[in-house]
DNA sequence: CTGTTAGCGCCTTCAC
DNA sequence: GTGAAGGCGCTAACAG
């Protein structure tokens, strides 16, 4: 591989000459300038991006470790913070931390031996040691979706008051009364701030307040499913369903059909936290607040790059949408 | 951030020594040993990774260029694919192409600035000047999923044959004869071994050779949803449906929901290439050939090392399960 | 505007 | 087994 020795060699001038023209400092005459340029393109220059992070003692590069990469939400969000970060000059790491403390730290640790210059954290759960360490180290870090104790960055995420009161206006719009509610765990901010909303708003919504109807899952499928049999197996009978993830929702799906069979299920309408395309294909189809994923991404990679510049971010709660796929609703 | 001449320091040793201790070079005194593994434990010591990489000329970092990470093939390959170098001890760089060759080269420059000692891509077209100006440089490359002509890189991807014979078995016991084929560009090599296998094996497997049943969009829900109304169009009613990819299924689903309404549509059984957990929950459900995305995650980083190792690697195809929703079956 | 040079942090000879 | 020193490729500081 060509180096920036090679390059000013080809074109007559010295290295430091080259390293002007090529990190586009003005200070350059025309003449060398494009004679280097030249020089660069014939060689196929491509710079040395580790010699180049270890002079300059930062990288261009950010971090960004997800809590699952294979939710939908967390695919879209990490595919336009990528677009964000390289439209700004910065190339993003994603990571995959598997709802794993351990893996997350192994990550962690990786993207502090890379020098990453930022990072982009959505947690699982408390504070770990290595994120201590990177707190101390006066690493910028912004926070995804879900806040963390103790931790004072600023948070880009949903808007989950605001998606759960749509959620219940259509509820009300459709005249339920009876509304079962699946939530997640209280442990999450998402999970204990959908559940909060959910609880402070049903009334107002002419919505049923017996607390046989509601229970929680852990954000998953099966737990989910779980959840949704304990609330029928107390004999309530809800018109429709409130499910706080899309997970859960499919969950919830599940359990009616298996304790309910498909036809009776079918008739309970669905709502649920989280849109997915399928919800137009499931019977009945699924009305859902949709989080704007990638909207969350730009924003905290935008928020970081300010953290970097030295200015100060502040967090964002960005709107959700509804997608009404009721009969006779909009969608 | 400490350095290893701050662990030296504190170690009362030479770096040198410092360096072989961290490293895990034998050539080291226990005593020694214990007192820098000490001092870098006390002064949270993580070695600068830029510099070792500038210093040893390899990075021990892997590039993972996916056509489109949103996809849940590729997101859980990734994932896969990342554990796997994880535990290799090598870092994964994930970047997305977004089906768009620009950004493609956009990613490869940085992947190539970032010095990464080789290359697992998932391509979407032809070859590009920056993936020409890698190959001239040997950097190491496997092939995920489709192959590109001219370039001689091992391809670890689906047994699109084997699971198409699966699909077309499972026709067979469901005793259809008109089955619609919607496939998928003929320029992607999966979009044409599973159009070749499905036209070679229909006739053996009972099924109409009608070619007026058979039309293909580009993979995505929208066009797949065309090419299905062509069909429809054509007069012909099929009694089953084979979607070439989840999104083709989906489009294909859509269309007839359009064309013949929720009723008579939900009477067609559809089966896909490309299983996702929510085809339980669609109606009807619908029956799928599974593809072992992380399996070929875990292969593709296994051959890369072998590259990267001055090994040779072999191309692998890796085997499909079938997931059989309909009334009666397994599943 | 340009050339020269020091040094970022690390690993790896080369002496001892 | 250990210490000293050079140099990987690059940028920035300093002369000119």
């Amino acid at each position: 591989m060509a180096t920036i020795k090679d390059v000013a060699a080809r074109a007559g001038v010295a290295v430091g000459t080259a390293s002007r023209v090529l990190s586009g400092s003005p200070q350059t005459s025309a003449d060398s300038r494009s004679r280097v340029l030249a020089a660069a393109r014939e060689l196929g220059y491509i710079a040395h991006g580790p010699a180049r992070s270890l002079r300059r003692a930062r990288t261009d590069v950010l971090g960004l470790l997800v809590s699952d990469i294979r939710s939908p939400f967390f695919s879209e969000l990490a595919h336009a913070a990528e677009q964000e970060a390289r439209a700004r000059g910065y190339t993003l790491l994603l990571a995959n931390a598997n709802e794993d403390a351990e893996q997350a730290d192994a990550v962690l640790d990786a993207f502090a031996s890379q020098r990453i210059d930022g990072l982009l954290l959505s947690p699982q759960g408390p504070r770990t040691p290595r994120l201590e360490a990177l707190l101390a180290a006066k690493l910028p870090i912004v926070l995804l979706n879900r806040a963390i104790e103790g931790v004072d960055a600023p948070l880009y995420g949903t808007d989950n008051a605001g998606g759960v009161a749509q959620a219940l206006a259509w509820l009300q719009r459709r005249g339920h009364r009876d509304v079962a509610f699946i939530g997640g765990p209280e442990g999450f901010s998402t999970g204990a701030e959908r559940h909060d909303a959910y609880l402070a708003g049903r009334e107002a919504h002419g919505i049923s307040t017996d607390d046989a109807l509601i229970d929680a899952g852990d954000f998953l499928a099966d737990g989910a499913a779980e959840a949704m049999l304990r609330v029928l197996d107390r004999g309530v009978r809800p018109t429709a369903v409130f499910g706080a993830n899309n997970q859960t929702t499919l969950g919830a799906m599940r359990a009616m059909r298996e304790r309910l069979g498909a036809e009776a299920a079918s008739r309970i309408e669905v709502v649920s936290f989280d849109d997915v395309e399928w919800f137009a294909f499931t019977s009945p189809p699924v009305s859902a607040v949709r989080n704007d994923a990638p909207a969350i991404g730009r924003a905290g990679v935008r928020g970081l790059l300010d953290l970097i510049d030295g200015g100060t971010a502040a967090s964002q709660r960005i709107a959700t949408s509804f997608v009404d796929r009721s009969e006779g609703g909009r969608a």
